[in-house]
DNA sequence: GCGACAG
DNA sequence: ATCTTGTCGC
């Protein structure tokens, strides 16, 4: 697929402000509020709970929702390769990358100028029409509501999700120590964040726990990157959850990267 | 000057 | 992100 608002396509050669700048419009354009067409219920991590749904739902006509994952691996000469990885009712229907080379280093908030080039890209060599795509990193949490699940959700118009395994701002509004299994806790913004102060911007959510034992898993950070509420956003990430922290789409692309990697080492 | 910060 | 063996625990 190609990007819906061109203007909006990461340069790496802006200046930091003019970076700045275009996130502030980006978050101006996002919608940070449940508004997709497909059906989050039918949205399932593998192909067991994807056929309970078909049945359930009576509709086995169509298929389910199409969700993709995405990670970026790095070469040693900065080059950043993007894997993506579409899944439909639980299964892998098609795999999907690109190569593309990182104009700038980690910048703590411009992380999108870094990558974002590799992952639209990536998106260029995808066929299927994806209806939600998971990003790792932030989407709405993020200093000016512009994180990486935002920027590119916002720039392809496609319902995107920031799945993050730090988090970059805001507050937790209760300790996120001991969370249970399925448990979450909200996360708002604070003085570093553009939203009103309060606002809540996304989510800790333990995809997976151990039982009782002395070991412990952190939470997920997970927050709307684009068309999708904070609340549904971490739905769909426990729905896509399969006895893992990472949910499967990301997990997958996680693998598919690493191998690309291996692969590609020229 | 100090602190803080996704991947 | 990336460099990497062993090691603890279920």
């Amino acid at each position: 697929m190609e990007p819906v608002h061109p203007e909006f396509v990461p340069d790496a050669d802006l200046d930091r402000d003019e970076m700045e700048a275009l996130q502030c419009d980006i978050a101006d354009a996002a919608v940070f509020e449940d508004d997709f067409e497909f059906d989050p219920e039918r949205v399932c991590a593998d192909r067991e709970t994807g056929q309970r749904a078909l049945v359930e739902t009576d509709s086995s006509s169509d298929g389910g929702p199409v969700v993709v994952g995405v990670d970026q691996a790095f070469l040693d000469d900065d080059r950043a390769v993007s894997a993506l990885v579409a899944l439909q009712d639980g299964e892998v229907i098609e795999r999907a990358h690109a190569v593309a080379p990182t104009e700038i280093p980690y910048i703590p908030g411009l992380l999108s100028f870094r990558e974002g080039g590799a992952i639209l890209a990536g998106f260029r060599e995808l066929s299927v029409e994806p209806d939600l795509a998971f990003f790792d990193g932030s989407g709405r949490i993020h200093f000016r509501e512009a994180g990486l699940a935002t920027h590119v959700g916002v720039t392809l118009d496609l319902p995107s999700i920031g799945v993050a395994k730090n988090l970059l701002c805001g507050r937790p509004v209760a300790s996120t120590d001991g969370l249970s299994e399925g448990e979450r806790v909200g996360i708002e913004a604070n003085e570093d964040v553009t939203a009103a102060d309060g606002t809540v911007i996304g989510h800790a959510v333990q995809s997976r726990q151990y039982d009782s034992p002395n070991r412990y898993i952190n939470p997920l950070i997970v927050s709307p990157g684009h068309r999708v509420g904070a609340e549904t956003a971490g739905d769909l990430v426990l729905a896509c959850s399969a006895g893992y922290k990472l949910p499967e789409p990301t997990r997958l692309a996680d693998q598919y990267a690493d191998d690309l990697k291996g692969e590609i080492a020229d």
